[in-house]
DNA sequence: TGCTTAAATGTGGTCCTC
DNA sequence: GAGGACCACATTTAAGCA
């Protein structure tokens, strides 16, 4: 019995240390279960291998352990004496009564809770007190023996043989209400103390708690797989922290040094915050200094592109000087307005804000304006080199009318500088030839160039955008025609401002003031466009046809491109 | 060899979610 | 209510050290 008792005590650590050993034989055969321990193992391999040897007391035969490490293969039969305990243990608790399994079973099997554990020489003398268990009958649930052996198995296991759940659960159940009997000073655990008596254990509660054995291997096991999962968790953390000695370093220090890292990254953290924070700074002062500079750049880039539209402009107008031809009439006027010709002058404001500007215009094209000037003073425009007789070589002798240029300067510092532009702009009056169809058109072709042209400039305090051509002008043009060029070809003007020009064209015809041709084809009809007729000039040099360009206000540049 | 410490394991209880 | 996850406690085991 002795020994009978020993190697129940010894089955039982094999069933346990077979849980360990089963996973690194790789059975196959074995439940999914029994493979995520073999995992585990794997992971604690080195752990458990030599834990299951030290569990093996040198007495143990090497036979006893190998019988139960592989229940499932088929292997010989085991000796009698190593079968008889396997199957037997559990056997008597299901076998008897519920309160009887209890009242029978509850000291050996709490003694035996923990033999098998401790593995100590004393086992022999304990093992007398599981003897009466062993010698109960076997019964039926003997064959059932194999899944017994491992009380710590796979759950598997336990689902394939439900029959030996219950015997183990009883006989593992049952011991713990009786723990504090047999040993009053051990300390029991907290829910063996709350478990109720044995005898008053109904079936239900009584499968109850088999089933609950039967979920703590299912409960041991999770909890094994948690832990593994926490100390992979450790294993991580602490690779993940640098100057950690993989060995020395225990899941204490890991967790200190694993603040101690944190800490740092938080504080590299905010210094590079900090630097970012500078550098950005720094990037919008270099911006701020940048749009400064390229702002400066730009104005000296206008400031140069007027210089050289000055002089641009200035060189033609010598040449218009030469070359430009008033109407017989013109020297009447001009004789007396010679000095107020503001089409070579700047204003002094002008002068002021624009000293280039007067670099640029010669100081011999004209003497400056005075400063204010009437907004309807009206100041005939000839130029001092104006040879008499080309003039009347364009203008032939019937057209006696005179033709009175009135250019009404604007007091107004950048329309002076804008008229003075576009007086002497070529483009100007190019794109008025452009407008305007017709013997007309020739008319102002060939005046345009001229300063002292029937086509006034008149830059008024108020921009103005629009050419109004006097029906007596072109009708006195129509008297020039053969003997100036031809546009017979209408075209499309889409620039606001020849569009104005246009439109006050057209619409003069529409009023039936002229009847001029063909009007021009605006590609976009303006609205609004007035035909302002200087008073001063309708009421006195009504004979003299006149003709009013107003400049626009954008920026001479883009009149160029016009 | 005995002591200390950390890790591993077993077990029961509790809480939370489905 | 079942199941999973987490926690706490007890025990065992292994390694290091005096």
């Amino acid at each position: 019995m002795g020994e009978a008792t020993l190697q129940g005590k010894d089955i039982m650590q094999v069933s346990q240390l077979q849980e360990k050993l089963t996973g690194m034989e790789e059975n196959e055969k074995h439940e999914k279960l029994r493979l995520e321990r073999e995992q585990e193992q794997k992971v604690a391999s080195k752990a458990s291998v030599p834990r299951a040897n030290s569990a093996l007391s040198p007495e143990e035969p090497r036979s006893e352990l190998l019988v139960p490490v592989s229940p499932p293969a088929p292997v010989p039969p085991p000796p009698p004496p190593l079968a008889a305990p396997i199957s037997v243990i559990p056997i008597p608790v299901v076998t008897s009564s519920p309160q009887q399994a209890a009242q029978t079973a509850l000291s050996p099997p709490l003694v035996q809770r923990h033999q098998p554990l401790v593995s100590t020489p004393s086992v022999p003398k304990e093992s007398s007190s599981v003897a009466p268990v062993i010698q109960r009958p076997p019964g039926p649930h003997l064959p059932d023996g194999k899944a017994v052996t491992p009380p710590s198995g796979s759950p598997k296991q336990l689902q394939h043989y439900p029959a030996p759940v219950l015997a183990i659960s009883q006989h593992h159940v049952v011991p713990q209400p009786i723990q504090p009997l047999q040993h009053p000073a051990a300390p029991a655990p907290l829910g063996a103390l709350k478990l109720a008596p044995a005898d008053d254990l109904k079936p239900i509660e009584l499968k109850k708690r088999i089933g609950g054995v039967g979920t703590r291997e299912v409960h041991n096991k999770l909890e094994k797989n948690r832990r593994a999962h926490l100390k992979e968790c450790f294993e991580t953390l602490k690779r993940n922290i640098p100057n950690v000695d993989d060995k020395k370093t225990s899941n204490l220090s890991v967790l200190r040094s694993a603040l101690r890292y944190i800490q740092t990254l938080k504080r590299k953290e905010k210094e590079y915050e900090h630097e970012m924070e500078r550098l950005a700074r720094e990037k919008i002062a270099t911006q701020q200094r940048l749009a400064e500079l390229k702002n400066e750049l730009s104005q000296w880039m206008d400031i140069l592109e007027i210089d050289r539209i000055v002089r641009q402009t200035v060189q033609p107008e010598d040449d218009q000087a030469s070359t430009s031809t008033a109407s017989e009439g013109e020297d009447n006027i001009d004789e007396d307005m010679e000095d107020d010709r503001p089409v070579n002058s700047l204003p002094k404001l002008t002068q002021r804000q624009h000293p280039e500007l007067l670099k640029a215009v010669p100081p011999n094209a004209a003497p400056p304006l005075p400063a204010v000037l009437p907004p309807h003073l009206s100041i005939q425009q000839k130029p001092h080199a104006q040879p008499p007789l080309q003039t009347q070589a364009l203008v032939p002798p019937q057209a006696i009318v005179p033709a009175q240029t009135h250019i009404v300067a604007a007091s107004t510092v950048q329309s002076t500088v804008i008229a003075h532009t576009a007086t002497t702009h070529a483009s100007v009056i190019q794109t008025v030839n452009h407008v305007i169809q017709g013997p007309q058109t020739k008319h102002i072709a060939h005046i345009a160039p001229s300063t002292s042209s029937p086509v006034q400039l008149t830059t008024a305090a108020q921009p103005i955008g629009h050419i109004t051509v006097h029906p007596a002008t072109i009708n006195h043009m129509a008297h020039l025609g053969p003997q100036l060029p031809l546009y017979p070809q209408p075209v499309a003007v889409s620039q606001p401002v020849v569009s104005h020009i246009a439109h006050t064209i057209s619409h003069q015809q529409v009023n039936g003031t002229a009847s001029l041709g063909q009007p021009a084809v605006m590609a976009k009809p303006a609205v609004g466009t007035q035909v302002v007729h200087h008073p001063q000039l309708v009421g006195q040099t009504v004979l003299n046809p006149v003709t009013m360009v107003t400049m626009p206000s954008f920026p001479v540049s883009t009149l160029k491109l016009a």
